[in-house]
DNA sequence: ATTTTTGTACGATCTAATTCGTAAGCAATT
DNA sequence: AATTGCTTACGAATTAGATCGTACAAAAAT
């Protein structure tokens, strides 16, 4: 499996791709203009890079590139949480769990999906 | 509220004097070295970077100076998982916790402690 | 057909982070 | 007293990340 780290640029960037499936760099950037000042060609050589660095790939056949992620969301997450527990948390998830739950309260449907998944994990004990 | 935001090296210094409560540069030095190759002068010029960012407080009377941190752990962690939710979870600190518990699973006691956090998130509504 | 818009490519700059070499002071050892 | 070793200070080189300007080509609009 591919181990990269991708910058904090490249992760806003990612996020829009994977939420979106594909997207041209128009399209990344305007998402991203929603809450950042940058230019577009700033956004465009990031996902250059990010194209040599193989985090995304890209179809050319046509003058304006489709983007897509090259890893998956899922992957990528668990990497960085895991290594997040492992640094910072001591090797607990649940320490995590609870800083991550005291700083950024759920709603109540939230609430309910994370109750359920806790059941599930008890009764699988 | 101080915003901090330690760089990754910072952090590795960090944890070592959150642990250690205070220590020399050399005692902060050999811990890293289990982990990591770097001179002595890079722990050091970090560590007075530090000192001059507020991230460290130092105790200079002798002429080995000996340093604590000036940020606490749960702030930082708190500053850390914010940005991680921010940057790979879409700003959602459910998503995490879900992510978390998927693939680090808590025993009993850990998940009664989160259900009963979640509880009370709850009530508060 | 000409102008304007939209796109990529790419170099240049800027800033931050990291790393280390070297100088100088002090202390312990010989 | 001279040497050795440990310490801080600090400058310099290096690397990486982010930003943007400009050039040039293609497409669209006039």
């Amino acid at each position: 499996m591919k181990k990269i780290k991708p910058t904090e640029s490249e992760l806003e960037i990612l996020q829009v791709l994977w939420q979106k499936g594909s997207a041209t760099v128009r399209e990344v950037h305007e998402v991203l203009s929603l809450h950042k000042e940058s230019g577009y060609t700033t956004t465009l050589k990031l996902m250059q890079i990010m194209f040599e660095k193989g985090l995304v790939i890209r179809n050319d056949k046509s003058k304006t590139h489709i983007y897509q992620a090259n890893v998956s969301k899922e992957n990528t997450q668990q990497q960085l949480v895991g290594k997040m527990i492992h640094n910072l948390f001591g090797g607990s998830a649940t320490a995590l769990v609870i800083q991550a739950l005291g700083s950024n309260k759920p709603n109540k449907d939230e609430i309910d999906a994370i109750q359920h998944l806790l059941n599930d994990l008890k009764k699988a004990e």
